[in-house]
DNA sequence: ATGAAAGTGTACAGATCAGTTCATCTTGGA
DNA sequence: TCCAAGATGAACTGATCTGTACACTTTCAT
């Protein structure tokens, strides 16, 4: 009962609302793709926004998951700092790279109660605290303050990565941190 | 002919999508909200798709003579470039922003060779060449670079403000700007 | 082996979707 | 005054939407 099925179906949901998009995705389709039952995923989730709820609970652990491993292998803090855009880098160059889940469910789901929204914006914060604490241990004298300029950054490298023609947002980025990260710690 | 109508519907249209979202706005909606008959909506636009276009049409020279005015009242080049983010938070402080249209509408049309996603990136291609006009015009080693920079931080401000729970988004996008400005022009 | 839990397929409801048809009405210029 | 272009309302097509009903099968622990 816990294992399989639930969480098959929120797994492969999940790619396909970011490939294609949150309201242009059917539940027969999804269906149909998953290769679960309609009645099962009602079973399972009382409604199509439960469903992208769970979505994007998922979709939070594994993004944060693999972002602050990849930055803990940079070594010490300033180093992991830094580390966040060669990251991004990396997510960018995959082929299937189709912004951030967040912002395009923020997007779809423009009220700022609506519960999709509203966990949306709690994945932002998520984030912010996780980089907080790691400015901290590199010693910034405001580490709130750096991990703010440096998610302004990361959100303007991933729009930027979807939606412009630029060639590398991601290191564009990281030549604005590197002045900011060195700045903060004098 | 040319005149009223048709450039109402799409101003009109233009609100609703912004507020609504594009695939939760529908045809019979748009009619009913905007007075103007399904029929004669059809007979201007062929499709949808098409009216969304013209309406980021409409948005496009909208959001880009307020933002690029708005800049030119600050007066000489390099506070020029730093009034955009003024802008940005009067643009932040109102009451119905909802993020950037063009973000927005390549969230929900995610394949990047459907025209609405180029479309918007086109808008994005087009403040990056003023922008970087004003880069130059402002004596920087590096206009592009400069200009790249900098529009990295407003679309993070952008997400930010729509997205998040800073206090003030488009302040901590300007301290980065001044930064990076004044090290562009040393 | 039995019985409950979980999953299935199909058909359906009722709403809404983009887009069309058609007969009628309004408007403004010659 | 007349005529053509523009606009209208309302009904309609056929597809798709979320969500439900129901009878059936599979799975698996006891």
């Amino acid at each position: 009962m816990r294992p399989s099925k639930r969480d098959e179906l929120v797994r492969r949901a999940l790619n396909i609302f970011y490939r294609e998009g949150f309201h242009a995705t059917g539940m027969d389709l999804l269906s149909g793709e998953t290769g679960i039952s309609k009645t099962t995923m009602f079973k399972h989730f009382h409604s199509k926004d439960e469903l992208i709820l769970a979505v994007l609970r998922l979709r939070d652990q594994d993004f944060r998951t693999w972002l602050f491993r990849r930055m803990e292998e940079a070594g010490e803090p300033r180093a992991q700092l830094l580390a966040m855009f060669d990251a991004l880098a990396e997510w960018f160059a995959k082929p299937d790279f189709r912004s951030c889940m967040f912002i395009k469910a923020a997007s779809e789901y423009p009220d700022p109660d609506h519960p999709i929204h509203v966990q949306s914006a709690e994945h932002k914060r998520m984030l912010f605290r996780q980089l907080q604490a790691i400015a901290a241990e590199a010693g910034a004298k405001d580490p709130a303050g750096l991990a703010r300029a440096l998610l302004l950054l990361k959100e303007g490298a991933i729009v930027t990565a979807h939606l412009g023609h630029e060639a590398d947002p991601a290191g564009d980025a990281k030549a604005v941190a590197e002045k900011l990260i060195s700045a903060a710690l004098d």
